[in-house]
Parts: C-alpha cells; structure tokens; sequence
DNA sequence: ATTAGGG
DNA sequence: CCCTAAT
C-alpha cells in the first residue's frame, strides 16, 4: 500500500463553505417557505441571477476528470510558478452548453510572484496589470462581473433583467426590480482601454495555452460562431468591443422561460500550497467517499479516512470496498459519494488546521461597484466583483489536472449553488428591509451609491425581523478564529472587514441580523472609498444550510455531505460540563442544554463527539490530531465517562427487564 | 424523535 | 460525519 500524498491547496479568498447538506431536520423541512419567497426577491434579485445561474449550473455536468475534456471550469494555468503560490481564478466560462459558468484557472499574476506570471505572460507586466497585482485585483473581475440576460424570477412574481453590456453601455427597458428600479450592470470600458468582455485571444492571455484546454470557454454568443471567454484578469491588449449580443448566457433556470442570463463573474483568488516551499502536505484525510468524485484514480488514489486517523491501509480497503459496494447501492446512497471533496479551512498560509467556522459563503462584493443615476431615475449600478469565500482543497498527487480543476470547480459550485442570496449594504450597513424603496434608503442618492455594497450570503437573510432579536442565537465572543480572516493578497480585503467571520466557529450559532456587524464600523471609510466596497460578515453557514435559497440550491442541497466542524475546545467544555451532568445516555438533554442554539449540533454529533473524546482521551497525545484540547478536559471526559458508565451498569442490575439481550 | 453503535 | 437498527 502506498501512502497517498495529497495536495493541500489553500484558496485563499475563496472560504469555501461548502454549501453544507441542511441538516436533517431542515431537510425533512418543506420544500418553499415564505421565507425562501422572500429572499428569492430580495436585493435586486442578484440571488437568481448571480447564484442561480452561475453556479448551479455545474449540478448536472458530468464529472469530467481530464482535461482534454475541455469542460473543465478549474485551470491552472501556470505551473512553472514553484511551490508558493499559485494562483487561481474563477472565472466565468460556457462550455458552449451553457453549462457552467464557472471555471477557474490560475493566471493571476501575484505582486510576490511576479516572476513567475511575468515569465508565462508578458502582458502581466504591463501598467494595467500591476495594478491588479498590487491593490486592484479584485476591482478587476468587478468588471468582468457581467449580469445580464434575462432571468425569470421563479417565484413569478416579478421579472427583472440584468444586463450588462460590454463595453458599450447598454439599458435594458425590461430590466425591472420589483417594479421599482432598474439594475444595470455594465461593464464599462475602462479609462485604460481595457475591456473585460471581448473575444477570443483578445481577451485572455492565452500566451499559455493551458489557459484554454480544450475549448475556449466562452459565453454563448448569439452568433453562435463567436465564443467570448469572459476572463477578467487577464486584460487585453486593446479594447474590443462586443455588442450586447455577444455575450448572452442562457439560462438554465427555467428551460422554458429563461430565455438567456449572463453574468459571468468573476473571482480571483490565488491557490496555494497550504504550506510553504514545495511543501506538500502527506495526509491521509477526507473520506474516500469524498475523492470518489474524482474520475480516473485509482484505488489508491483514494483518501483512506475522513478521520485523518485510521491506517492508511483502510484508505484501500475502503475505496475498493465502496466502490463495488456503490455499484448495487440505491441511489439515495450512492449519491453520497459523489460529495463534493473540498473542505473549508481557515485557509492561513500557514495555518494547518482545519477549521469550518466560518460557513458562511460570505461573499463579498469586492471591489468597488460605480453607479449611475440616469435620467429615468433608475439606478444604475455596476458590481464588480464578487468575492467567493475561501476554499481549502485536498488532492492526491496522482490526480489528474482534470481533476484538480473539478474538484475546484466542484467546491465553488457547491459552494455557490448552496443557496446564496444577497445582501445590500449601504453605508457599510446593511439594509434588511426588503420593501424599502432604493429611494427611501438612499441607494438612489448619488452621495450614498458609492456607499453600496452587495454581498453574497450562504443563506437568506432572515426577513426584515422586528428589533428584537429575541429569537435568535448570538455569537459568543469566545472562539474567535483568527486565521479565517486571511485572503489572499486583494487590496480590496483591506477594505474588507475580515473579523466578521472571526466568531463563526463558535458553537454558538450567530445571529445575522442582530449581530452588529464590523462592516457598520467601516460606514465612513467605504463611503469616500469607492473601491473599498463591502465586506460580508454575518451568516454562518448553518444558516445557509438550513434554508435553501432557491430551487436550484436546493436541488444541489440534496445529498450533500454536511461541512465537517472540528469541536471547538469551548464547545467540548461545553459538551464535558453537560455530560458530566446529564450522564452519556440523555444526549437530546445535553444538546439543549448546551448547545441549544448551535443548530448544526445534533444530538448525534454530540454523542459522536463524546465518543471520538472518550478515545482521545485513551490514545496518547501525540496520536491525537486536531486541535488539542485540554489535558484537563480529557480528564474530565475520562471520568464523567467512567462514572455514567457505572452508574449505567447500576441501573441495568436494578432494572434487568430493561435490559435487551443480544 | 431518540439512542446506540458500526462505518 | 453518515447510516441503521431499535426504541
């Protein structure tokens, strides 16, 4: 057997939150609720056209492993760049079938790594690129951020259309928000010349032709002769100029009535090694279940454990086992293995741990987003970009490009196609009433648009909710995580508040809409900073879990493997104080007792919690793997162990009827 | 819906 | 964490 060395690439930037599977409870929940209503129109109904589109669209792609493929969405462009980093981007793309949108590649030049981008393409080097390896780069895929077509709302209730033109300006007469407002975005040509949407060659460096396996990925284009890749990060030479028809995306939401949808965006973030120097991380995690996506591997290749803690000879034993196992299982099961394989992790450059705390796809608009008031006072707005949440991504070293780069795609569209729904910010506040009017908040003002932010949340917002906020669990303070704040190198991360998913991985679930976020602090600095747009703090990804957003998330809810969140060691106080109380076999009266409001806790986890702890405690430390937790509180595991365990068996002599026998 | 255990 | 069986 040998040992799979697998490939921890660190998305910085990209917080996957792995759209984690609602929890059952949820899931058994009903379908639609008022709510999901509610937020389907919310803000602009970027929801549906953002995430809707974008994202989802990869549920139904085929699992394609190699590269020659064409389809895959994930490229990694630039491999002469040694072991630092490597950067990758999410770009939009259509594979000529509309079916994705998304594909990440790795051009970006990075302002530590210019060498390496400067060796592959020349044209980093170039005024207009260093501003996107210094400060700008998000800003950059702002524009590349191309909402467009026309997107049925599901609910029915209102149609709104999104466009964005390329480099000429174009309005949509039918672009309609809730009757009230016109949303356009556009990309306007920039100062530079630049332009984001083109096509061909024109508009990506292709310089390396790894850029572009297979087919160009492009949006459809109403000729259908033309392919428009949409890459942000790479600008063109010279402008080019497309008619609005050339970028047109169809939208797959409703076959019937979605007629096209464009809105590429685009995201970069740099992929890096989770270590530094060549270092290469040797673990042996996930389950195997969680590689089984991958095409191609082969036994071997597969992860032995989800524990990170078994013998590697299991990793085989169980591949092959589930494997052939797989072929006779139903499909409700089988579909379990084809979970998505990226984990979230606090995504420090040189954090090792893996920590979930924040699952929230807390996206943020990056960048700066221009308005303009146009004479039919509508309000014109143009959104940069949208920042995808960190990722943390663990491949064997035999896995294919190919399957890099779907295991990347994979872990953006889960975490895209989780349900996102989008937040207005204004003034670095947030704006939770729905039926207010652009003009009531002031988004319509001229003053207060360069002050408005969007953001893309793992779940919907809660509705407008009385002030009280009574109803729902707050964050404690403790368990801050530090690391998850990291990102990459964006200059617009400075603008961006990173502490607001610092809580998150407390056991106690936070409260979106109570919970001041660290963006209301920032009010006045976003406000003369254009480019300094928002910053998402809030939801957790329980949240997201819970509430699909949409039809479409929830489809790709189905079957998803919820996120794995390490204990904290507050939560294992927590569960040793409640144990030590309640005994170890009344874990529905430990669950609410002490994790009444961390909704992500099942009574099952608990149990299992304690059961991984009471082993923990038996195996020595240097076995022991994770975050340590206390000698004292194993201790105390130990004993509160011991003791419920007597006290169990007392019980059985008293009340031998009770007792099952085997 | 819970609990207990194996995977 | 997941999945089941048994309550």
């Amino acid at each position: 057997m040998v040992l799979q060395k697998r490939l921890d690439y660190g998305f910085n930037g990209f917080q996957v939150p792995v759209t984690p599977r609602a929890p059952r409870s949820a899931r058994r929940r009903s379908t639609i609720s008022k709510r999901d209503e509610d937020n389907s129109m919310g803000a602009f109904d970027l929801l549906a056209t953002v995430a809707g589109k974008l994202l989802l669209e990869g549920e139904s792609s085929p699992a394609s492993s190699h590269t020659s493929t064409g389809k895959e969405k994930c490229s990694i462009v630039n491999d002469s760049c040694p072991d630092g980093d490597k950067p990758l981007k999410v770009e939009p793309c259509d594979q000529g079938s509309c079916d994705r949108k998304f594909f990440v590649s790795d051009n970006i030049s990075q302002g530590h790594n210019q060498s390496c981008s400067s060796k592959e393409s020349p044209v980093h080097q170039n005024e207009s690129h260093s501003v996107m390896t210094t400060s700008n780069c998000s800003e950059r895929f702002v524009s590349d951020m191309l909402v467009g077509g026309k997107c049925k709302n599901e609910i029915g209730s209102f149609t709104s259309k999104v466009q964005a033109g390329s480099s000429v300006y174009r309005e949509s007469g039918e672009c309609k928000l809730d009757g009230e407002a016109k949303v356009i975005v556009k990309d306007e040509t920039n100062k530079r010349g630049e332009v984001l949407i083109g096509t061909g060659a024109d508009m990506c460096s292709l310089e390396d032709p790894m850029v572009w396996e297979g087919e160009p990925p492009a949006l459809v284009s109403s000729d259908s002769s033309t392919k428009v890749p949409i890459c942000v990060d790479h600008i063109p030479q010279k402008p080019i100029l497309a008619s609005r028809d050339d970028v047109k995306i169809v939208s797959r939401d409703d076959d019937e009535n979605s007629s096209g949808c464009t809105h590429p965006s685009t995201t970069t973030r740099y992929l890096r090694t989770a270590q530094r120097i060549g270092d290469r991380r040797i673990r042996k995690v996930l389950a195997s279940r969680y590689w089984k996506a991958a095409p191609k591997m082969k036994d071997g290749a597969y992860s032995n454990s989800y524990r990170d803690m078994r013998p590697i000879y299991h990793g085989r034993k169980n591949g092959y086992k589930r494997q052939r196992s797989q072929m006779n299982m139903p499909f409700k099961k089988r579909r379990l293995f084809d979970r998505s394989t990226v984990l979230k992790s606090n995504g420090g450059i040189s954090s090792e741990s893996f920590f979930d705390s924040a699952n929230a796809i807390s996206s943020s608009v990056a960048g700066q987003h221009s308005a303009f008031q146009s004479r039919n006072s509508h309000v014109k707005l143009r959104i940069k970009s949208f920042r995808v949440p960190e990722l943390f991504i663990e491949i064997p070293e035999t896995a294919t490009v190919g399957s890099l780069k779907k295991t990347v795609m994979d872990a953006v569209t889960a975490v895209l196609g989780g349900g996102l729904c989008v937040g207005v910010l204004l003034q670095g506040k947030k704006l939770r009433d729905d039926t207010k009017t652009l003009q009531q908040t002031g988004i319509s003002q001229d003053d207060q648009i360069d002050s408005l932010g969007f953001t893309l949340e793992p779940n919907p917002p809660h509705t407008p909710t009385p002030l009280c906020s009574g109803d729902s669990p707050r964050m404690l303070p403790c368990d801050v995580l530090q690391p998850l704040t990291r990102y990459a190198p964006d200059p617009s991360s400075e603008a961006s508040l990173e502490p607001h998913m610092a809580a998150l991985g407390s056991f106690i679930e936070s409260d979106h809409d109570s919970a001041p976020s660290p963006t209301d602090t920032s009010a006045d600095k976003s406000t003369t900073d254009s480019k300094a747009l928002v910053v998402v703090p809030e939801m957790s990804a329980e949240a997201l879990a819970v509430v699909p957003g949409n039809r479409k998330s929830k489809r790709f809810d189905i079957g998803q493997r919820r996120i794995r969140r390490p204990f904290s060691v507050a939560e294992v106080e927590a569960l040793v104080q409640a144990v030590e109380k309640l005994g170890t076999g009344r874990w529905r009266d430990v669950k609410m007792r002490a994790f009444e409001n961390a909704k992500h806790r099942t009574y099952v986890d608990l149990k299992d919690k304690w059961k991984t702890l009471v082993h923990t405690a038996r195996i020595s430390p240097q076995q022991r793997r994770g975050e340590p937790v206390p000698q004292e509180l194993l201790d105390r595991v130990l004993t509160a162990h011991a003791y419920w365990s007597q006290q169990q068996a007392k019980q059985q002599l008293k009340h031998p009827e009770s007792c099952v026998l085997v």
